[in-house]
DNA sequence: AACACGGGGAG
DNA sequence: CTCCCAGTGTT
């Protein structure tokens, strides 16, 4: 990719400009602060600025420092984490931060073979941090970006492989300016979320209309190219309601794999070879319940990005509280259930469990 | 290189 | 409903 120098000045000055009259006010911009920084950019990880505001406020408020957060306990985060999804991320950024504490003496590092070395920060995280917070000239490639260069250039590349981001952060390190890194990073980023959308670009209002090949080939509507993504694998489970004494039993998930220690209705894998009935009472058997199952169930569905559930709920009243309870699991009101992870699931499942919301 | 990992919004 | 959005870690 060559761009002329007349050309690339005079990109570099309309975008930083219109970055400059049109940027959002968002609550991480409002300071200079390497920790609002690191923890906006892994909020922002597959999700939209108007969903990480709240979370971001709230997390902030509850973990000021990067101190308060080391000295959290894992509970504490991965509770103001619940609904953002890709839990994972919360669990590395807590480990990152941790270790920020005990060898950064509590300042996220501003080199680049050191802060990717962190948990959960990878070559986008690291160049947006190195960027915007330590105004350093390094490209952070993220979906946004790489919409705006297909454009841009009208790139065919396939934005879904791995060997395009590499090819966009070379095209980001001849482009990005000595002057404001990070505002222009930054510029990339806003134009591709506010006027460079996915769908319907609004090129009348884009600064740089006027460089742009793809719309003045009248392909923007075609580009990026992106391969789509694999449907969902299918599977069942089972939801298990348990009710004694006006609480319901939750149960904290495994520490790996889909939605990782978040406290959930217990949930079973269906075992296909037998009967749901079966393996309900072997539930009960197993755990030394004696119970009143409801004779009919509640069957519905809920889809992940990467995995469909058939879900068949069943309620059961615990006639006496049970010797023992099974691991990880404790009793809560009904209410709580709803800030657990995923809550439009827990709504459906409380209607049919009989309690009113 | 392929897969696992959530949840929200637009049309 | 259907489609789209997409960083990092693991395998």
């Amino acid at each position: 990719m060559e761009i002329g120098d007349n050309r690339l000045h005079d990109i570099q000055e309309m975008l930083l400009q219109w970055y400059l009259e049109n940027q959002r006010d968002l609550p991480w911009r409002r300071h200079s602060n390497a920790y609002y920084t690191l923890v906006s950019e892994i909020m922002l990880q597959q999700t939209k600025v108007a969903t990480v505001i709240p979370y971001f406020e709230r997390f902030i408020k509850r973990f000021p420092t990067v101190y308060d957060l080391a000295d959290a306990s894992d509970d504490d985060v991965v509770k103001l984490w619940e609904g953002l999804g890709y839990y994972s991320r919360a669990r590395n950024l807590h480990a990152a931060i941790k270790e920020v504490v005990a060898t950064y003496d509590g300042v996220i590092p501003n080199e680049k073979e050191k802060i990717s070395k962190l948990k959960g920060i990878g070559p986008y995280t690291t160049g947006a941090v190195l960027s915007i917070a330590y105004k350093q000239k390094v490209p952070a490639v993220d979906g946004n970006v790489m919409r705006v260069f297909s454009r841009l250039f009208d790139m065919e590349d396939d934005i879904a492989k791995p060997a395009t981001r590499k090819k966009m952060e070379a095209i980001a390190e001849q482009i990005i300016p000595d002057r404001s890194p990070g505002d222009f990073n930054q510029a990339l980023m806003e134009l591709g979320a506010t006027v460079c959308t996915p769908k319907s670009p609004e090129c009348l209002f884009c600064p740089i209309r006027n460089f742009c090949k793809g719309y003045q080939a009248g392909r923007e509507h075609i580009l990026p190219i992106k391969t789509k993504a694999k449907a969902p694998k299918k599977a069942s489970v089972i939801m298990f309601g348990v009710k004694w004494n006006n609480k319901l039993l939750v149960q904290k998930r495994p520490s790996s794999g889909l939605l990782a220690n978040m406290w959930a209705l217990p949930t079973e894998n269906r075992m296909e070879e037998m009967p749901y009935i079966s393996q309900i009472e072997e539930y009960c058997e197993m755990n030394q319940y004696s119970a009143k199952i409801s004779e009919d169930v509640y069957r519905f569905e809920h889809i992940f990005s990467h995995r469909h559930w058939k879900i068949i709920l069943i309620s059961m009243e615990l006639s006496e509280n049970p010797v023992y309870l099974p691991k990880r699991s404790i009793w809560v009101d009904e209410q709580s259930v709803l800030e657990f992870a995923f809550p439009k699931v827990y709504q459906k499942a409380l209607e049919q469990l009989g309690y009113r919301n």
